[in-house]
DNA sequence: CTATGTGCAAAGTGTTTGCAAATTT
DNA sequence: AAATTTGCAAACACTTTGCACATAG
């Protein structure tokens, strides 16, 4: 399938790419409608799949709902379970991991997706 | 609220401590339905929560759906991307976190959630 | 021109909930 | 007896999809 460069899916890339709070798609369809008023809540689902195929974005499991990030170099997150929000964390200095023993028992490893949880330095600080 | 021991909830949790497989709540509702043919899903739900609560299983993202596990101590997870098996994966000897530069920044960590994804032993071998 | 994408509304999927009856303590 | 739990079905929240029209290439 040969994709089409949409004003949609333009639009929806550029919001996700001007944010790092890993938004849900209902947030990106409230953005959007800002610039794009008539835009429906199908077409941001669809471009956001779109654009996941095309490797431009990351899908983020977080409970029922899924959370999008532009940001698409390995690294990994934490989660605040106070304020929910969910920050970056730089793979370096952070986590050494070996996975000879995985590979040693027959297991190709692709992908190391590691989440944080806990409580964030703005709301330890009490300032929310 | 004080809670009573119900057959249905010492079922449940059987079924879950006699599987390493990371069982979807409708997965649990069929193996239940052999003991007891008329619980309904909505008391799988209602008792896993209870048990979750309890601190006595622990629920997986998977996707939309959640995976249940009745190991409770601290490890991780390999998905594979060919056959979705979710397999254990013990601590020691494969990840080395450090998060003195969480906190440092003013994070506290209370939890580390790890997935490796990629293709388990028997995919590799061609036996699936 | 034609295949791809859109808006809309309806359908789908996994999970939760209100209620009256049943059960545990 | 009193409070919790159950089965059932309806409601929910998030996501996907069928279709006729619009649009990019």
């Amino acid at each position: 399938m040969q994709r089409r460069n949409t004003y949609q899916r333009t639009v929806i890339y550029e919001i996700l790419r001007g944010t790092d709070s890993h938004p849900t798609a209902d947030w990106i369809y409230e953005k959007v409608k800002q610039v794009i008023p008539n835009i429906s809540l199908g077409t941001v689902y669809r471009n956001l799949r779109v654009l996941k195929e095309e490797g431009l974005i990351i899908e983020l499991n977080d409970g029922k709902q899924s959370r999008f990030d532009a940001r698409t170099d390995n690294h990994y997150h934490f989660k605040c379970t106070n304020c929910e929000r969910i920050y970056d964390i730089d793979k370096e200095n952070v986590v050494d991991v070996d996975v000879s023993a995985l590979k040693q028992s027959g297991f190709s490893v692709e992908k190391i997706d590691i989440t944080f949880s806990g409580i964030c330095n703005i709301c330890n600080v009490g300032e929310n």
